[in-house]
RNA sequence: GGCCAAGUAGCUCAGUUGGUAGAGCAGCGGAUUGAAAAUCCGCGUGUCGGUGGUUCGAUUCCGCCCUUGGCCA
């Protein structure tokens, strides 16, 4: 019998956590955190990261692992979500991985091309000349260097022609070729997948509004001025582009009023719910969950548990 | 009660020297390979406050009415 892996996947303000307590008291779960905001220390408020009695539940795993000047990334996740299967495995507890990063779950099950890591000088030289030239121009010597990747990618898109440009230089090859090469990593043990997800988009926003308000009564303006006080950020950096974050940023630099931070806070929130959503559309799921039923969290466990005791 | 200003998309507003209108935000759909809570793409019929008049034609000009805000009583 190979051992179960379990995943539990949904957007922001679905009820995740819930159900991941529900699931904790019955099975001997460790959970892996699937979240790109998790990972930062000292960011509670925002990423609405489960608290110490939730996290003293079971094992969590993948939380507050980076500084917020530091950047994470779907390839460390995989890589680290991988090694951590296998721990939890031989402790003869069953991995759990729980969270609204799509893109994270879609590199630990397909895996990635073989590509080199970020670069951190490269990319300032590149966002350098995007500065002076516009990412028209960045988009053009790509072209020069590489038609067939430049011409996959929008002039506009300026993340992706500079890790575009990036790979290019770093490898010396066409970007197509570079994709071709699969790590070729060991096969994932099978995996449960379950989502929770919104059947009506509305409920889903309320839910999102109420929280935000939740979280700036919390303090996440406070806890904000206490990340800019003891690290060196800015606004660039993934911590600070946040959803949430970046709002507080621009309220705290005077761009903004409090209003304004709010509104535009709860607009960022959904939007990402509704990117997460997206995504879920098209990935491969064993059962998908309506979050506004009362018993969800139960359904969940319960879609689990079966799925434990009939591998 | 008088004077002035404003009433146009869910919101904030632009505009039409008269030929029935478009931005931002919101919303919806989509893409997504080491920043992904990122980055980007696509989607705009709305009695242009109401009603009469002038006109071939009015959201645009004129009259009256309604609403809101300001000033004066």
């Amino acid at each position: 019998m190979s051992a179960p892996v379990l995943a539990l996947l949904g957007p922001t303000a679905s009820g995740k956590t819930a159900a991941v307590a529900r699931i904790a008291r019955a099975l001997p779960i460790e959970l892996i955190s699937v979240d790109s905001a998790l990972v930062f220390r000292d960011m509670d408020i925002g990423t609405a990261k489960p608290t110490a009695e939730e996290q003293a539940l079971c094992l969590h795993h993948l939380i507050d692992i980076v500084s917020p000047e530091e950047a994470y990334s779907a390839a460390r996740f995989a890589e680290d979500a991988r090694r951590l299967i296998g721990e939890i495995h031989a402790r003869g507890r069953i991995p759990l991985l729980a969270g609204g990063t799509m893109l994270y779950i879609k590199a630990l099950r397909e895996g990635l091309s073989d590509l080199p890591e970020a670069d951190a000088a490269l990319r300032a030289d590149i966002d350098a000349r995007a500065a002076r030239q516009g990412w028209a121009a960045v988009h053009a010597e790509l072209a020069r260097l590489d038609p067939a990747a430049a011409a996959r990618l929008k002039p506009t898109d300026a993340q992706r022609i500079q890790r575009a440009l990036e790979i290019v230089l770093l490898t010396g090859r066409p970007l197509a070729e570079s994709y071709a090469r699969r790590e070729d990593d060991a096969p994932l043990p099978p995996m449960t997948v379950l989502s929770l997800e919104p059947s009506d988009r509305a409920w889903l926003h309320r839910r999102i509004e109420q929280r935000f308000d939740q979280m700036l009564e919390q303090g996440l303006v406070d806890e904000v001025r206490r990340l800019r006080a003891k690290y060196r950020l800015d606004a660039g950096m993934p911590s600070m582009r946040c959803v949430g974050y970046r709002q507080v940023w621009n309220f705290l630099e005077g761009e903004v009023d409090a209003s304004t931070m709010r509104d535009t806070g709860i607009y960022a929130t959904r939007q990402l719910a509704k990117r997460q959503i997206t995504w879920l559309r098209s990935m491969q799921i064993d059962q998908r969950i309506d979050c506004l039923r009362d018993d969800a969290a139960d359904v969940v466990m319960d879609a689990f548990a079966r799925s434990v005791r009939t591998p």
